[in-house]
This record gives structure tokens, sequence and C-alpha cells, in this order.
RNA sequence: GCCGAUGUAGCUCAGGGGUAGAGCGCUUCCUUGGUAAGGAAGAGGUCACGGGUUCAAUUCCCGUCAUUGGCUCCA
């Protein structure tokens, strides 16, 4: 007697093993139709495996992760049998599903190359194959059969992977002409496959490791339903409107020029705004922290660096020295602005009484990036932090690092970013030989993100190998448009560059102590942030507009109509005034034409300026003079919930 | 840096071996007072750059630069 224990804890019995499939099809023909894998006590199974053991399940959907997972594993196992039935030799790496699709990577040997133009016969092909409706088979293998096969295959990369597999362990899979290594689970058959596109090709190292041989990685997506493709298809249109790089054009906040150099940024007058806007907005904050201003020079000389560990870890791979013609200085273009800071500290003593002190500056940072790196403006060569850095005792760290946590959240709130990540960012787990510093600093500074996070009742996740060299991290990534993952705040534990500039404090017992230092950005980059800010924003509308909203940004095609009737009350006032940042000066209306385009609303207030007045003017009715900021947005706010009842 | 793709008027794009087109935008004029309005005329491009093949290249080939989907990297 197998008894089977389903999530909602009812219990079900068989006298003999039975199969996923056999239960789905015992609770309801219906679910037997949509099931596509299983979990057996916490291990994802194909639904034909038979449970000979009393057992916890649970069945997967489409809806559920691991539905999709063994759908698009399956999915890749095809796409190979369509590859391999298509251009015979084809050697494979591996084909994993993802969070939207899978891919394959193969070795197509040296002769043969594959393009764009090759996806509609590859997916006839994989049609094809998937109309046999061929099943899934799982077979148990020795690892000396498993080699075997794959010799007699000539198949390299899978011998690799099967040799540093355990015996016992090694399962094939196999489906009409096609057997590959894999530890599963897979759907029941092929014909469950009915949606396909091919999406796209990319080089990709074989292991990860540029060292090795690239192979060639085969995206694509499937789905049950040929709708549920399209869909997708669409939801993809949609995200690419949202991209900042067509809306930063658009709405010309910024641009690159070929003659500046790659990755170089050139924000235009509204996106200088927009910016500026933000970085106003911390400022205050940081006012009300305790943070002082500084400047530092963009360059330094090259020792700075040699002192401070990164022209070691990064120098030789980095923009290089820019020496002066006589006197043979090398000054290197400051890629961080920590090492400035930490001068700036060592400028003059330090009492325990003085600590924390709190050095912030937009500090704009040049990093030699690899040209296939950049990307818009979420990945660039020059670019400002909204940097600082504070130096405290290490009985104020804890306490240090929980406040900057506060200016993070206070910015996410009020630009409304609810969904990032916050990631604890350690050192590999056994390798330690890529960062400087003792084990005890590490182990301090790990332990003080840990325990703050936990006071701060943070959801995180853990990742080693992920740390600064000189110290770990806690990291906050938002994701983009197409739901690529982006770090934009950061937090950073220190104590080894205090140890290597050799900063110091009086302590009460009148001996000189060493202080830990944080980095930190909030924003991360401005160049970054805006980003994502605008694709974060974009589309999600209707916003409403208060005090506490920093800025609103473009709006969906989806929803012009609404956004023609809310800009035309806008357009009623002189919103240059505005935009303007409380500038004296009167600038000229906006233009009917630049209404025209993908409307757009730049700025309504942050609670700080709620106060302060600012001069709307309201067209063709005479200057109405001053009004506060707080009253204009609170008039913006309630049209726009005015027009948005209507869309509702 | 590596693999793939792309690069035509301000923007979005079509075209294709014999020296270029559309829509939107822009300029001027006209019309119009319920509205991203209508009409007329016009300005804008050595078809990214360099080289090759050819009687002839923007169109084919090679290289460079930039952009882009990934990989590696990311202080």
């Amino acid at each position: 007697m197998i008894k089977i224990t389903l999530p909602d804890g009812s219990i079900r019995e068989y006298n003999e093993a039975v199969s996923g499939y056999e239960i789905a099809t015992d609770i309801s023909p219906r679910l037997a139709k949509e099931v596509l894998s299983i979990t057996v006590n916490d291990e994802v199974w194909d639904l034909q495996r038979k449970i000979t053991e009393d057992a916890n399940i649970k069945l997967h959907k489409w809806d559920d992760e691991e539905g999709k997972h063994a759908f698009w594993h399956s999915s890749a196992h095809l796409m190979a049998e369509a590859l391999e039935a298509l251009y015979p030799g084809v050697k494979f790496g591996i084909g994993p599903s993802i969070d939207n699709g899978f891919y394959y990577d193969i070795d197509l040997g040296d002769e043969r190359t594959l393009t764009d133009a090759d996806f509609p016969t590859i997916e006839a092909k994989m049609k094809e194959l998937a109309q046999q409706k061929n099943e899934y088979k799982r077979n148990d293998v020795t690892k000396s059969e498993a080699i075997n096969y794959f010799t007699k295959k000539g198949d390299e990369y899978k011998i690799e992977l099967i040799n540093e597999l355990e015996e016992g362990t090694i399962t094939f899979y196999e489906h009409g002409h096609f057997t590959d290594l894999c530890k599963g689970p897979h759907l029941p058959n092929t014909g469950l496959i009915k949606a396909i596109k091919v999406l796209s090709l990319a080089g990709a190292y074989w292991r990860g490791d540029e060292t090795r041989k690239q192979l060639t990685r085969v995206y694509g997506i499937t789905f049950p339903k040929q709708k549920m493709l399209e869909e997708y298809l669409v939801l993809l249109e949609e995200a690419k409107k949202r991209d900042h790089r067509k809306i930063g054009k658009e709405l010309e906040l910024f641009t690159f020029s070929q003659r500046v150099g790659q990755g170089l940024p050139l924000w235009l007058p509204k996106g200088a705004m927009l910016r500026e806007r933000l970085e106003n907005f911390l400022k205050k904050i940081q006012k009300r922290y305790e943070y002082q201003q500084v400047i530092a020079p963009h360059i330094g000389l090259k020792d700075l660096w040699v002192t401070s560990g990164h022209y070691e870890k990064y120098g030789k791979d980095s923009f290089q020295p820019i020496n002066t013609p006589a006197e043979g200085e090398e000054f290197l273009l400051k890629p961080m602005n920590c090492p400035h800071h930490c001068e700036i500290y060592k400028a003059k003593q330090h009492s325990y009484k003085d600590l924390p002190i709190r050095y912030a500056e937009f500090g704009t940072v040049y990093r030699y990036e690899q040209s296939g790196e950049l990307h818009g403006l979420t990945r660039v060569r020059g670019f400002t932090q909204d940097d600082a850095h504070i130096f405290c005792r290490p009985d104020q760290l804890k306490d240090e690092f929980k406040k900057v946590m506060d200016i993070i959240s206070i910015i996410f709130d009020a630009l409304d970013f609810k969904n990032f990540t916050a990631q604890v960012s350690l050192r590999h787990q056994t390798d330690h030989s890529k960062y400087i510093g003792s084990e005890e600093n590490w182990e301090k500074a790990e332990s003080a993100i840990l325990e703050a996070v936990k006071e701060k009742d943070l959801n995180y996740v853990v990742e080693y190998d992920e740390a600064a060299f000189y110290g770990p991290k806690l990291d906050f990534m938002v994701k983009d448009a197409l739901g690529r993952s982006w770090q934009l705040g950061t937090i950073q534990v220190d104590y080894n560059l205090p140890e290597r500039f050799e900063l110091e404090y009086v302590g009460s017992d009148n001996q000189k102590h060493r202080p830990v230092m944080i980095h930190r950005a909030p924003f991360g980059s401005m160049e970054r942030f805006v980003a994502v800010l605008i694709e974060h924003t974009a589309g999600k509308f209707p916003l409403w507009l208060t005090p506490d909203q920093v800025v609103v940004l473009p709006i969906s095609e989806k929803y012009n109509d609404y956004a023609k009737k809310v800009l035309n009350f806008l357009n009623n006032y002189d919103i240059r005034t505005l935009i303007d940042d409380r500038n004296e000066k009167v600038g000229k209306k906006i233009r009917d034409n630049e209404l025209k385009r993908i409307p757009y609303l730049l700025i309504v207030g942050e609670k700080e300026f709620e106060h302060e007045t600012v001069s709307v003017r309201i067209q063709g009715d005479g200057d109405k003079g001053s009004m506060k900021l707080e009253e204009f947005a609170e008039l913006v706010n309630k049209e726009v919930k005015a027009q948005t009842e209507n869309y509702k």
C-alpha cells in the first residue's frame, strides 16, 4: 500500500507503484490534461515515473514554475532533436529552461554557422517532430554506458559533464531520435508543445569560461497554445515601448554621440532637469541625515589607487594613466571616489566624538567597460554616482548601516519601486584568494550586514562570490522592462581601505583607533537610476501625482486619449516654470507640437518642497501670481483622478 | 573582448547594381475657433565611414566605427 499525500493534506492510497499522471487522472481527467510535472518529496519528477513509496506530492500545471520548467526543458530537447536532424554532426553543450523559454548551446563545427534566416526552418522541423507525440523516456545508465554513448557520437561536451557526475545518478532521456544526458524532469510527450518560436542567437562560452570554446546559443520559447505565444510576443512588443533608450530619445532626455565616444551619455536639457530633480531630492534627505557635501577632482595620482588596491585589481584592464609632459607624473581618471574621500578624512585629526563623519558627493567616475557590455544608460563608461562615505567607530557601524537602509527605502517608496530584490553579496564560500584584508575584518563586515538586514526585517537573498574585493555589500536590484536585473542602490562595509589609507581617530582612551568605512549610493548611479525609473514609470498609468512623487514620466500610447486630456489641463498652466526648478525666470509654455508627441509630465514636487512656492500662471487668465507647489500638485491630482474615473 | 544582427531624410521605416522614397516632424502661406484639425508649396540625405569587385555601388565583397540580442566582465 502506497500513501500519497496531496498538498491539502488529503491522502490517496494505491496498491501498487503509481505515476503522477495516474494520480492526476484519478483526481480529474481535466487535471490530467493540464498537468506537466510533479513534485515528489521536494524533487521534481516526470509524470510517467512510478512512485514506489509513500510520498508527499504536488502536481504542476502551466501556471507553476515547475510546470513551465518541465515544458521548456522538454522543448530544449525537442529543439536539439530538430537541430540534429537539420545539421547532422552537431554537438551539444547544455540546454536548460530559463525564466522565459529555454536555450541550447551547440557546436556546429567550424564550417557551419546559423543566422536568423534559419529560424523558420528550425521552427518547422520542431513542429513536425512535436506532432509525432514522441514520448520522453527516462533511462538509468551507468557512467561507462553514458560515456560510451557520447564517445560513439563524438560529443566531447557531454563526456565532460558525465565525468563530473557520480555513478548511479546518471540518467538519459530519449524521445524520437534524440537521446540526451539529463536529470529531467520532462513532459510525457512532445505533442503538448504546440506553439514554437526560435527567438535569437548568441555566442556563449562553454561552461561560462571565456578561455574555452564559444558555442552557439539558440534561444527559443514554446507554449501549449498558439494564442499564448501570440500574447507573449505582444507583451514583448509592449515592453520594448517602455525601453528607456526609446523613451529617452523621444522625450529628448539624453543622447550619445559617436564623436564623443561610446558609453558616454550626453544629458539633454530635459534629462538634465530630471536628473537635477533627483539629485536635489537626495541632497535634502542627506542633509536631514547629517551628511556633508564634498567635492573632489576627476583625476588623481596613480599612487592613490595603488594604495587602495584598485590598481592592482583593475589597472591593466582600465583606462590607462594620463601622463604629464615634463615631470612624467601619472594620473588616473577616477573610477571611484573613495580614495579621494579618504584623503579628505585625513586632512585633519578626528576625535571619537566627531564620528560618524559622512562625506557625500555626486561624483562622476569613468570605468572602462568592455564595448560589448555597454547598454543604453544602464551600463556606461562615464557616470555619476550618488556617492557617500561614512567613517564611523566599529560600535556605530550597524546603526549607520541601518540609517543608510532607511534612506534607500525613503527613495524607493517615493518612487514606487516595489519590486526590488535585496541581495547580500558575500565572499566565495571557500576561495578567498581574490579578496584583500584580513579574515577577521571580513567576518566582522559580513556579520554586520547580516545583522542589520535581519534587524530591519528586510527580505533578502544571500549570494556568495558576489562581494567587492575589499568588502561585502548589500545591493538593491530592480528589473527593467525586459526583465533584466540591474543593481541600483548599494551599501558596502569596508575595513580595508581605512587600513590601507591609515585612517585614524583618537578614542576616549586617548589612543589611536581605526574607523570603519561604509560606501553607499542609494541610486547607484544617476544614469542607471534614471533608466530604470523611466522603464518602471512608463506605461504604469494612471499615475498619481502626489507631493511625495518626484517625477511623473511617459505614458503608454494606450492611454493617449486620456493623457491628452490631462495634458490639456496642465497646459493651462505654465509648466515650464515648474520644470525649471523654481527658477525665477518664467520659461515659455510647452509648445503644442511637444504635447502631440507621447505625452509626458515632469515633476510636481517633493515633500521637501511643499512649503515652497512656484510661480504658476494660468494661461489666458492673467498672472495668478504664485501658488504653493503642494496646492498645484493637489490640483493636478484632482484632475488626474477625475479623468481616470472614465477609464475604470 | 567574443558570437549573432542592424546602420537609408529630425523620428519611424520601405526600397534596391545605373547616382533615392513614404508617413510623421520642420519652414512659408492659406483655411479653421472645439482641436494630437484641414489645404497648398517648400527645405532636408556624398543611403555610418574606408577599401575592393564592376563600364557603373547606396545596393555585392572585405575592413572600421557605432548601435543592438546574448556570453564573459561589472571597483
